[in-house]
DNA sequence: GGATTCCCTG
DNA sequence: CAGGGAATCC
C-alpha cells in the first residue's frame, strides 16, 4: 500500500483555509503536517478538515507559531512540545501512526544572526537533536518534517553569495540541522533530486519573489532508513504559491511504497 | 429617455468593491450615490468605476464617513460639504446633472438618544433643512438621497415597540426629517409602496438579522415634484445583502421616465 | 459582525 | 506583503 506525506507552512490556517481545503482535495496526502497555524486550539477549524476524512491533531497558541497534523489514519499516540524549555511556544507536534512516527517542527526563524531569537533558534535545533535519540529509534520508520528555517546548502537559496552567513544560511544553523540528520535521517527531496535548485518558500516582501523564483528550500521531509528506502519520490508542489491569497510557502510531498 | 438613480451605503468601498462592481454591471443605474466609503480621496478606487462608464465624484476622509456619486453623465457642478460646521466630516456631496441636482447625504447615526453624537445628528438634519431652501428650488428637479439614519415611521422598523423613542426612531429625529421633506420632497419608495414593510438595513450585530428580516428602512430617495411626478417605480434591491461579504445596507433604486 | 487603522511579526 | 490582534465605530 502506497501513501504520501506532505509538509506545508500555511501562514495562518484560518486565512488559508479555502486554499488548503482545495489543495487537500486534489493532492489527498495520507498525512499533512502544517506549520504557522496561528490559531488557538479553541479556534482550530477542525470540522472542515474532518469532513475531508482526516483525523486532526493540533498544538496552537494565540498569534504566532502553531503546528498541526492531519492524518487519514488515527494516531495511537500524540505528543505536543519539546519539553522542557521550548519556551511555551507551539512549535512541535508528534504523532504515532501505523506507518511510523511523524514529528512536525516549526523551527524559529531567528530574525538576525546574533539576535536573541537566533540564539533561541540554535538552542531549539540542539534540543531537537537531543530529543530524537531520547524518544525514538533510527532503525524504526520515522519522519521529521516541517519548516526548518534553514536552507541546508547553497543549492537551497536563490543567491548564496548575498545570503552567505545570513540567517537560515549561517554555518552554525546548517551544522545544527546536519547534526539532526546525522542521527539517521535523509533529506528526501535531495535524495531524489541531488542537483535541483527547487525552493519551497518565497518571501512576500521581495517584490515578485515567486515569479522571479527568488526563494529558499527550508521546508524539509527527513526520514529514517526504513522510510527513505521506501520513498519513491519527493516533490515540491509549486501550484498553491501561484494562486490568489497564497501562503509564502508551498507544500512538499513525499511518496512511499 | 428613462433613467434610474440608486443609493447604497457600501460600508467601506474598498472592502465592497467586487460586490459593488458586480451590482453596478447588473443594475446599471444612471446615477449611484454611495455612503460610508471610508476612504480618503487619495485612495478612492476611481479607475474600476470609470471602466464601467461612470464619472466619479467623491468626498472622503480617513476611517469614517465618506460619500461618492457615480454618474454616467458628467456633472456641471460639484459641491462638497454642508458648510459651515459639518464638523469637517465627509457626509455631504451634491452634483448638478442634466437631470437635475443630486444631493447625497450620510446622516450621523447618533449612537444613543441624548448622546453628544445624537445632538450632532439633530443639528446636522437641521442644517440640511436650512441648506435646501438656501441653495435650491423645490420647483426644480432635485433628489436628496442617502443614508438618513432615521426610519420615517413605525412601518419602517421591524419592531416599532422595541424601538420606540430609540435612536433612528426618536420623535425629534423624525420631526427633523419631516421638516426636510416639508420643503417639498416626496419619499419615492413610500409614494409607490404606501403599505410595504420593506427594509434597507439589517444590523450585522443582530444574529441572522437579514434572514429573519429584522431591519430598518433608513436609506431614502427623496425628490422634488418634477421628479416625484416622473418617478415610475422605487424598489429595494435585496439581493446584494444576501451575497457573501455584504454591506449591512442594500441598494434602493428609483426609476424615472 | 464587520470595516478601519495601527502595531508586531515574518 | 501578508497574518493576527486590539481598539474604535456603526
Amino acid at each position: 500500500m502506497s501513501w504520501s506525506l506532505a509538509t506545508f507552512n500555511v501562514n495562518g490556517i484560518r486565512a488559508r483555509l479555502p486554499l488548503l481545503l482545495d489543495w487537500l482535495k486534489k493532492a489527498s496526502p495520507e498525512v499533512a503536517c502544517l506549520q504557522e497555524t496561528k490559531v488557538t486550539d479553541e479556534d482550530f477549524p477542525t470540522a472542515a478538515l474532518e469532513e475531508l476524512g482526516y483525523h486532526v491533531y493540533f498544538h496552537g497558541q494565540k498569534s504566532f507559531n502553531g503546528v498541526a497534523i492531519l492524518s487519514k489514519q488515527e494516531a495511537s499516540e500524540v505528543v505536543s512540545g519539546l519539553e522542557p524549555g521550548d519556551g511555551g511556544q507551539a512549535r512541535v507536534l508528534a504523532v504515532r501512526l501505523a506507518t511510523g512516527w511523524v514529528v512536525n517542527l516549526y523551527v524559529p526563524q531567528g530574525r538576525e544572526v546574533g539576535h536573541e531569537a537566533w540564539h533561541y533558534k540554535l538552542e531549539f535545533l540542539k534540543q531537537v537533536a537531543a530529543m530524537l535519540p531520547r524518544r525514538f529509534d533510527p532503525q524504526e520508520p520515522l519522519v521529521v518534517t516541517g519548516d526548518m528555517n534553514v536552507a541546508p546548502t547553497d543549492l537551497d537559496v536563490y543567491d548564496p553569495k548575498r545570503m552567505a552567513g545570513k540567517v537560515s544560511c549561517h554555518p552554525d544553523e546548517r551544522a545544527a540541522l546536519q547534526s539532526i540528520e546525522d542521527w539517521g535521517l535523509a533529506d528526501l527531496f535531495r535524495q531524489h533530486h541531488p542537483e535541483d535548485k527547487q525552493f519551497t518558500f518565497w518571501d512576500y516582501r521581495l517584490p515578485q519573489s515567486f515569479k522571479r523564483d527568488l526563494g529558499w528550500r527550508i521546508d524539509l521531509i527527513l526520514a529514517t532508513k526504513p522510510l527513505s528506502a521506501a520513498c519513491t519520490e519527493c516533490l515540491v508542489d509549486t501550484e498553491p504559491r501561484g494562486l490568489p491569497k497564497p501562503s509564502d510557502h508551498t507544500p512538499v510531498v513525499a511518496s512511499f511504497k
